[in-house]
RNA sequence: GGGCCCGUAGCUCAGAUGGUUAGAGCGCGGUCCUGAUAAGACCGAGGUCGAUAGUUCGAGUCUAUCCGGGCCCA
């Protein structure tokens, strides 16, 4: 038999109880091996575990949940490995709070080897945590063998990838701009940028002017378009900047190729004058004094015109370089730095100069700027360092030794007193500042390692091409975007707690080896540090005391003192959490199914992480996607639409939610309430409206179930015997039941989990607001006819059916109603929802003509129970019929097909269709042109979207005496409820009244003792022990009593 | 400054391919129904569908520009 199921459901303890049941029967474990359809691979992007996990870790966790459990019912086996992100630039940054470490020096003052191990130690603390939550949300991933990114094994796997591409000569060192901070000599990563930008900071803003050199220039469509200039002539290029101290590193000038630029004639006194050129629709907001226009020119024409330097870093002790193209490279970027004497500066040309705001023509110091080194890449400029990692300028400036930001005045001083500067003020802008010392940040270039992946951008960008994204915008938006302006990535970081860079530079000969792996590294290692390998940490310190041979000269080579980029450790993480160190393992994983990956799961911010990383690495190892299909969620943002951070407040613990509402109801709210890509509010009330709405829903439904099939000791059937029997309503729902089954499956199979829950919710509701409505009746008759066994078998199915279609969303309810529904009366069934089919839809059974009927019964119902409430008709006083005009005459025989079930539910005794020849019709269609509600004599008439009712409210004796006997009806079932009878208690009925109740209480004795299961009906006085109510009904004072029949 | 996403009722969201009167749930006011229901039904208030211009017989939907919010990058 079923088991009780409480009306009052406890979700959260509901929930740990199935914790205990997957744990103690191992189901995770059965569920992930089941399968015949061969491997479902998933990728977990691992966390780090030094924070307590947010609800956004929730919400990824619960998507990359629903997919395996759903590849898991269809029979794959989805493979799902933990994992732990260990390395890291926000590691050492907790530990350097934790210790009061502000600097580089501290660290190293307070030694790397302690350090690393605090970091060490801190990367789980909060494992216990995490597993905690992981198993609470029900999120089945194996946690017992993760793949952690501090492993030595793990480590020499990222070796053996970055010595493969280095021998695909995609590994070189060169220059990078790096937000620097000048105080704490070091620098920031993007998110620790982004932690300090201020608003409104003031800097200086001056025109500065650059003389062309005439004699010099190649550029002959200017003197073309000047025809009377002389090499005497003063005609200056006009850049704006913000940071004069970058002037001395000025090596270039950039134009936009597509800009009109003017050249404008400024008289200067009476005898000398002055050309400046500068972008024409800008000259009016720049220029304030008097101006004629000498001529226009196109910024391509500007291309190649010399002029001269502001500060000649000669005259000053600066050395000059150059941005070279690598060694053995004839065509491509300029990616490396090599020396150069001296150099003539020139106007290049830049798309992405605009002329918004500025001159139109910019200034370029590759040794600050990304897009300045960008540039220094792209045209082989010269590069000029005149500041040091303290911010300090070098050289032998008048400025010189000044922290640069305190030089600027002097060297707006020195571009005045030689007539270069047109104008000086300030400028308020948002600009960068350290986060921990608040000195403004410089962006500086650095000499940095990088794996060249534009030398496989075309192919990265095809790979994206075969990868599946959800949403598809991604793919070619944001992603795709981001991969085609692709630049170099820059792998290496002056930084401690990471996997140490596997290059180690030759005292003597300066050449660079690469080591692959561990027997390399022993086999290269000096003599005298062999011994030091074994049990070796390959973290830092430890690697850093191992010196191994140059194999071109045989010097001694020291590990340059690099880590690498944690986004570097993720993206190695397919090959890397199984320890591959050959090519002929990769092959392996491939045949195997464990690479590349079905499915990854993880929020918009991995765009420029975890999905490029993946992707990158992949296609410069393999040249093929890692993973197949991806969904990128949007963020969680808090009720007020907010950004969720720490530093807000405004963070809301997945505990709180969890233990509260529970895990199914969290899991759908995420699933159904925003698409996956939106970012989504979230609140805990929202999370209680799924539980009202739709979980107590079926809920009810459910207990509404076990509650009837207990009373008649229903068994399910396979149900074929009673085909027969069906009504149109059961018929209805199992079509219904069937098309939801197919589109729960579709859209699953399409990775959208968010629709298929949709149409469950209203799945669920027209099962409880319809069907079951409909039905009731039928379930609490006495006779076990044939009629209330298939009402039974109909609601058994759609429950069953529902569990199993539900279980990857809401595992939890959907093994709580499996176990008492199924295991509970069927031994041989499957131990768990979770390894069972999931359901397939009968095609045949789906009546499309029956749902658009039974769609159309709930539309004239709607507007039947209006035209009652307005007319002032209970629904319990039976009326004799109801005229219907629909609003095709196609729909005629769909109402016919559910004209019963319209007639019940509006208690009326005739569904007719309203006569067209009939007067009456005309008289309607006059009424309702304007109101939406109209009366005509008997008749009350409702319209809307074009259907319109008219219900007949002449009342009869008859009808009046229907319409008592159903409020008696009504009446003492109350009563019995209120005396707190059981629903199955017979019970004894005594009344007093007048003659005409009486009379009603003779004539439908039969009705009222079946409908409230009363033995007989005693017109008399109620005896004692009986719970009596004195009730007025239709004007008339009765007192009812009722008493259980012993 | 650039890219991407979003903007529909007080709140959370639906609204293929342009096409009757733009919907649902929650919340609010009212009426009703109920022997599964912590529910449900019906009515009402609440919308210039972010704005403007265009394409079209017809635009929430397509195009352009702008405004606002978010994210990423500068």
């Amino acid at each position: 038999m079923f088991n009780d199921v409480t009306s009052r459901a406890n979700f959260p303890d509901m929930e740990e109880g199935i914790l205990r049941f997957w744990k103690e029967n191992d189901i995770f474990l059965k569920s992930s091996q089941g399968g015949d359809k061969g491997k479902f691979m998933l990728f977990e992007g691992p966390p780090t575990a030094n924070g307590s996990p947010g609800m956004h870790h929730v919400l990824a966790r619960v998507f990359k949940d629903v997919i395996c459990r759903y590849k898991s019912m269809k029979g794959y086996q989805p493979y799902r490995k933990g994992g732990w992100d260990t390395h890291g630039l926000p590691v050492e940054l907790e530990v350097e709070k934790e210790l009061g470490l502000t600097s580089k020096k501290d660290i190293e003052d307070y030694g790397i080897e302690k350090f690393n191990q605090r970091c060490k130690e801190s990367v789980f603390r909060y494992v216990k945590e995490w597993e905690d939550l992981t198993n609470r949300i029900g999120y089945w991933i194996d946690m017992q063998n993760p793949y952690r990114t501090l492993d030595n094994s793990y480590i020499e796997t990222c070796w053996w990838i970055l010595k493969e591409l280095w021998d695909k000569g995609l590994v070189y060192k060169g220059m990078k701009a790096t937000p620097h901070c000048p105080r704490c000599e070091c620098s920031l990563s993007s998110h620790e940028v982004a932690q300090g930008y201020q608003e409104n900071t003031k800097d200086p803003s001056i025109f500065v002017k650059f003389q062309i050199d005439l004699k010099i220039t190649e550029a002959e469509s200017l003197k073309n378009t000047l025809p009377d200039v002389s090499e005497e002539t003063k005609i200056y290029l006009m850049a704006w900047t913000t940071t004069p101290w970058t002037l001395p590193a000025n090596t270039a000038l950039a134009i936009q190729p597509n800009a009109d630029y003017s050249i404008v004639k400024i008289n200067l006194d009476e005898s000398d004058s002055e050309f400046l050129v500068l972008a024409a629709d800008l000259v009016s907001k720049i220029l304030d004094v008097p101006y004629e226009l000498a001529g226009t020119i196109l910024g391509k024409d500007l291309i190649g015109v010399g002029y001269v330097k502001l500060f000649n870093p000669l005259d000053y002790g600066v050395s000059i370089q150059r941005f070279e193209r690598p060694k053995n490279q004839s065509e491509g970027e300029y990616s490396v730095l090599g020396p150069e004497t001296d150099f003539q500066p020139k106007v290049i040309g830049a798309d992405y100069v605009s002329l918004e705001d500025g001159t139109g023509i910019v200034h370029i110091a590759p040794a600050f700027g990304e897009e300045d080194i960008g540039l220094g890449r792209k045209h082989g400029l010269p590069f000029v360092q005149h500041v040091n990692l303290q911010g300090l300028i070098t050289g032998s400036y008048e400025f010189s030794g000044k922290f640069v930001k305190d030089a600027d005045p002097e060297i707006t001083k020195s571009l005045e007193e030689r007539n270069l500067l047109y104008r000086q003020g300030t400028y308020l802008h948002t600009y960068p500042f350290c986060w921990r010392c608040k000195s403004p940040l410089l962006y500086y270039a650095k000499e940095s390692w990088y794996i060249q992946t534009t030398a496989m951008k075309t192919n990265i960008i095809s790979n994206n091409d075969k990868i599946s994204w959800h949403p598809e915008h991604i793919k070619q938006g944001r992603f795709g975007d981001w991969l085609r302006g692709g630049v170099d990535w820059a792998i290496s970081r002056e930084r401690y707690w990471g996997t140490p860079l596997p290059i180690w530079q030759c005292d003597q000969c300066k050449s660079y080896t690469c080591v692959g792996s561990l027997s390399e590294l022993e086999q290269k290692a000096l003599l005298h540090h062999k011994k030091l390998l074994a049990d070796l940490d390959l973290h830092r310190p430890y690697i850093d005391e191992i010196a191994i041979t140059c194999s071109i000269c045989g010097g001694a080579s020291q590990r340059t003192p690099e880590v690498m980029d944690a986004w570097y450790d993720s993206g190695a993480m397919p090959y890397a959490q199984w320890h591959t160190i050959s090519k002929g393992q990769i092959q392996e994983l491939e045949e195997n199914k464990f690479f590349p990956a079905d499915y990854i799961c993880e929020a918009v911010d991995q765009t420029r992480g975890w999905f490029y990383s993946l992707l990158a690495l992949s296609t410069l190892l393999l040249d093929q996607p890692s993973y197949k299909n991806v969904i990128c969620l949007g963020l969680i943002l808090d009720e007020k639409g907010r950004k969720m951070s720490k530093s807000q407040g405004n963070v809301v613990d997945p505990w709180d939610i969890i233990n509260n509402q529970g895990a199914d109801a969290t899991r759908w709210y995420l699933f159904t309430a925003t698409q996956p890509g939106d970012s989504r509010r979230f609140s805990q009330r929202l999370v209680s409206d799924v539980i009202r709405r739709f979980l107590l829903t079926l809920w009810n439904v459910y207990s509404f179930f076990i509650t009837y099939a207990q009373i008649d000791q229903f068994r399910p059937s396979d149900g074929s015997n009673l085909q027969g029997h069906a009504t149109e309503l059961d018929r209805w729902i199992i079509s219904e039941l069937n098309a939801l089954v197919e589109q729960v499956d579709i859209s699953l199979d399409s990775y959208d989990p968010t629709n298929g829950g949709r149409r469950i919710q209203e799945f669920v509701d027209i099962l409880s607001n319809w069907y079951v409505r409909r039905s009731r009746r039928r379930f609490w008759r006495s006779d076990n006819d044939e009629n209330k066994l298939v009402a039974y078998e109909t609601l058994y199915t759609c429950l069953t059916t529902l569990s199993r279609l539900m279980a990857p969303f809401t595992p939890f309810l959907s093994e709580t109603m499996y176990q008492n529904l199924v295991v509970n009366i069927d031994k041989s069934a499957s131990e768990s929802v979770h390894l069972v089919e999931y359901p397939k839809a009968n095609l045949e059974v789906i009546d499309q003509s029956l749902m658009e009927a039974t769609r159309l019964a709930m539309k004239i119902s709607r507007l039947g129970r209006d035209a009652r409430s307005r007319a002032g008709k209970k629904v319990r006083l039976p009326l004799s019929r109801v005229l219907v005009n629909p609003r095709e005459e196609s729909e005629v025989h769909y109402i016919k097909d559910i004209a019963t079930q319209v007639m019940e539910e509006l208690n009326v005794k005739e569904l007719v269709f309203l006569d067209k020849e009939d007067p009456l019709y005309h008289r309607i269609l006059d009424q309702t042109k304007e109101n939406r509600s109209t009366r005509i004599d008997e008749f009350q008439i409702v319209t809307d979207g074009g259907y319109t009712i008219a219900l007949d409210t002449t009342m009869t004796d008859d009808l009046m005496k229907e319409g008592v006997a159903r409020e008696l009806v009504h009446r003492i079932q109350n009563m019995r409820k209120n005396a707190g009878f059981l629903v199955t208690q017979q019970i004894k009925v005594f009344y007093k009244g007048d003659k005409n109740l009486e009379k009603t209480m003779e004539e439908y004795e039969d009705y009222i003792n079946s409908e409230t299961l009363s033995l007989n009906l005693i017109e008399s006085n109620p005896v004692d022990g009986a719970y009596v109510e004195s009730q007025t009904i239709e004007g008339v004072d009765i007192v009812l009593g009722v008493l259980r029949s012993s």
